[in-house]
DNA sequence: CTACAACTTTGAGTATGCTCTAAGTCAAGC
DNA sequence: GCTTGACTTAGAGCATACTCAAAGTTGTAG
């Protein structure tokens, strides 16, 4: 994460204002690394900043949004078993291809044998 | 796949300009729907465009590309299993602050017990 | 004292990948 | 003949998520 994305999400609600240290600079506590980590992973995983602000607006209004924080948790991992699944499937196919390319591979070379053999090296090197 | 796409698709040179109708309208052959199909799997695992159309001019160059073809869909292939990767990492992780959540309901539950016990229906309903 | 690096701000700019608009063409059905 | 709907084109517009620019402040090192 850059600083410049740091700013990015302290602009737009995804972290409260962090601590400053007396020059202004930003301080960022082990919490705010914590939370800074979580939002990485889901951002990571393709959750827009949209839904993490939501979240992040929840988180800040207390337990009594656990159900609600829960329920974007529950839809995130679901999204993400999703995308497992689709990854998988292309995985898959992809050996497949690669498979395919290595026999393309191994009909050209037997159609273009190699004509001009390597030339062996036969000077003898002066022993170290 | 939208009419859209495809258009932009064949703009961008991600499949060659297809056979038409008398009426000038697009028609696509099975072989154009495989390619498609293949190019639709790339792109949902984050094969940016670019990539696709480096591998989309290998292709028209015919076998002789094959080695870096092939180079092009093993780099993805690693690509797709960091993706797997993280995701799993993400979905662990889920499930953990899912069960929290669960554990931190569970006490809300216990220090707001229901005061006001639901009324209890006690009409007969007449037996059909 | 000065230079430099590293931060600060607001606001603009960029990359990616579509997605839509406007104006036009064509074939079929009433 | 006229309307409707589905396509056609070139080119503009948009959503997302950064990413950078410009101008300014601060603390440290030489």
């Amino acid at each position: 994460m850059t600083a410049h994305t740091l700013r990015y999400y302290e602009r737009v609600g995804l972290i409260q204002p962090v601590g400053r240290a007396r020059n202004g600079h930003r301080r960022y506590s082990e919490a705010d690394e914590a939370w800074l980590n979580f939002l990485h992973c889901m951002r990571a995983t393709n959750m827009p900043i949209r839904e993490m602000q939501r979240y992040a607006q929840l988180r800040e209004l207390g337990d009594a949004t656990s159900l609600e924080r829960r329920k974007i948790l529950e839809d995130h991992q679901s999204a993400i078993a999703a995308q497992i699944a689709e990854l998988q499937k292309a995985h898959a196919l992809l050996t497949h291809k690669i498979a395919n390319y290595k026999k393309i591979e191994q009909k050209i070379r037997i159609q273009n044998p190699v004509l001009t053999e390597p030339e062996i090296d036969c000077t003898l090197a002066p022993a170290s």
